[in-house]
DNA sequence: AACGAAGTCAACCGCTAATTT
DNA sequence: GAAATTAGCGGTTGACTTCGT
């Protein structure tokens, strides 16, 4: 049988759209004395009118201590940035190499923001490479620059020259550590032009 | 002042993965 | 091992706000 869709497996009408204040208090009352795991019971324990994923998301994105909100500064930019060039749209792990940041909130700053910045720095690029043309010199590095997006979907990094398991080679199960060893090598490593190949087998 | 376009962000949806029974 | 349930992810939507005319 096909799992049931979402958890909505009652016919009740759940509350939808914004979160009131009184709604906020008594789930975060709840998770305080019962903490943050099945979702579906917090809904109706705690009194909301809502489903379980809805709870979860607020809780996650809103009501979870330690929130930071606003102002992305422009070193957290910066390695937002660097971290979608590694690893796409894997929103989740980017925000888990930023502390007190939702992986929705990057997800919005990026689509709003970056991706944005980044077309546009593409068409200038694009615009002083069509002028360099007139003079033919270093052949196209490749990557850098035009491969953006496409590193999401699976659980693995597809650039030309490398293919390798993102989780399994970074180990994000350190949780809560926030190192950002790896990503600092990784980053100094980026500095440079170097391929993937090359930079793995440095961290390495 | 009014109105439409563009931008922002919270929340929802559909799906898969992981865990439990 | 199979089925059911739960957790989590990324994409998308829609309400609200800001900006330009």
């Amino acid at each position: 049988m096909a799992p049931k869709k979402n958890d909505g497996s009652t016919k009740r009408i759940m509350n939808k759209g914004a979160w009131t204040a009184e709604e906020d208090r008594k789930l975060a009352e709840y998770i305080e004395i019962h903490g943050a795991k099945r979702w579906k019971t917090v809904a109706s324990i705690a009194g909301l009118n809502r489903c379980g994923k809805s709870c979860r998301l607020r809780w996650l994105n809103y009501l979870r201590p330690n929130i930071k909100r606003g102002n992305i500064s422009d070193d957290e930019e910066d390695l937002i940035l660097r971290l979608h060039k590694l690893l796409g749209n894997r929103w989740s792990l980017i925000a888990g190499r930023l502390p007190g940041r939702t992986d929705n909130e990057i997800k919005n700053y990026w689509n709003s923001h970056l991706s944005k910045k980044i077309n546009h720095n593409e068409k200038t690029l694009q615009n002083s490479r069509a002028q360099e043309t007139a003079t033919p010199s270093q052949k196209d590095s490749g990557t850098e620059g035009d491969e953006e997006e496409e590193g999401g979907g699976k659980e693995s990094v597809n650039n030309s020259d490398l293919n390798f398991d993102v989780n399994e080679f970074f180990d994000f199960s350190a949780e809560g550590s926030y190192g950002l060893e790896w990503v600092n090598k990784f980053l100094e490593l980026d500095e440079d032009t170097m391929n993937y190949s090359e930079k793995v087998s440095n961290i390495i």
